[in-house]
DNA sequence: CTGTTCGTTTAGAATTTTCTAAACAAACTA
DNA sequence: TAGTTTGTTTAGAAAATTCTAAACGAACAG
């Protein structure tokens, strides 16, 4: 059955294997969700063990990766009692997941460091007068700054998205 | 000598050490280019491997990584044998550069294996009437509408970037 | 020439990450 | 109850990555 399908089930695995390892993800998780994307049929572990010959140990952690990002979700199917998957299709819905709970905290993390690092060259730089302190903390502004931006932005992606789907929300309310 | 700002040097090389790591570069590189980056002169190869207490090879093969995505420069210091390297610090400039030449490339490449897989299951679908391949060549599209979408979206804002540049650069040009 | 001083390359060590097979525990079945 | 069928956890194997020390070659100095 379906070989000619087959090699198109590869071909997607491939290429989102390659683009979750691209973007800090496990290509496990990249090739599960692309099995799971192109199925019709919700899946079970085993089916996907054994579609991508690997332990089911490693789907099972993986899949609950997945999970975790709200990249695919589990789907209860009568009278079995397995576990089954399907994907998630709502690519925009996806990355401002990642976007809110991955990226955002990086960049805030970041700033808080640097602002650390600032605070400190501020204090040093007031009790002992000194050229490279002064220079180091003149940059540290401009780091700061930068990374201030950066936060901002994605903040503000994050607030644009969420009043859109907020005001989409009532409006489909009938 | 500054024992205290030896500590701002050591937080800024944790901090950038943890941004380059995250986004798939190496933690040596964020941990030299923040080096650099607080220095008021530039620094050798040895500097920075007694400084960070790694091996000069290691120094070496990461501040080449470094220049390749025009993170970091070479500068010539009269009267020294050695190579001199200096952070680039304009920051847009540096990630302009790392959307051009990496993210760019990525977008294409994955919008360049979806559409061969859509192709091939529209051959198959014409053959062979199957629910299943019809149904995965409709979510085929649609990834690759979307994947089309974030591609068009980075070659954009890589022109827009382009247009300003040139365009300031044509102002500058008293 | 002969020495030295550089940066790069490389073989293998060390570390980290990923994976599997087996053990396990929970939930069902008969 | 005893025996399956599940998904998860885990100890250690396997694989991939990263690092170092040493070898090397080029450029220079005496």
């Amino acid at each position: 059955m379906g070989g000619q399908l087959d090699e198109v089930r590869h071909g997607i695995m491939d290429t989102l294997g390659r683009i979750t390892s691209f973007w800090g993800f496990s290509k496990i998780m990249g090739q599960l969700y692309g099995m799971l994307y192109l199925s019709a049929a919700p899946m079970t572990l085993d089916d996907m063990a054994a579609s991508l010959e690997i332990s089911k140990g490693n789907v099972s952690i993986n899949i609950r990766a997945l999970e975790r990002w709200n990249m695919v979700r589990q789907v209860w199917v009568k009278g079995d009692r397995k576990d089954f998957y399907e994907a998630e299709t709502d690519f925009w819905k996806i990355i401002r997941g990642v976007l809110k709970e991955r990226e955002k905290k990086e960049f805030d993390q970041a700033l808080a460091g640097i602002g650390r690092i600032r605070t400190k060259s501020e204090e040093i730089l007031k009790k002992e007068k000194s050229v490279d302190t002064a220079f180091a903390l003149d940059r540290l502004k401009k780091l700061e700054d930068f990374i201030k931006t950066m936060d901002q932005l994605v903040g503000v992606l994050l607030t644009l998205e969420d009043l859109k789907r907020n005001f989409l929300g009532i409006v489909k309310k009938k």
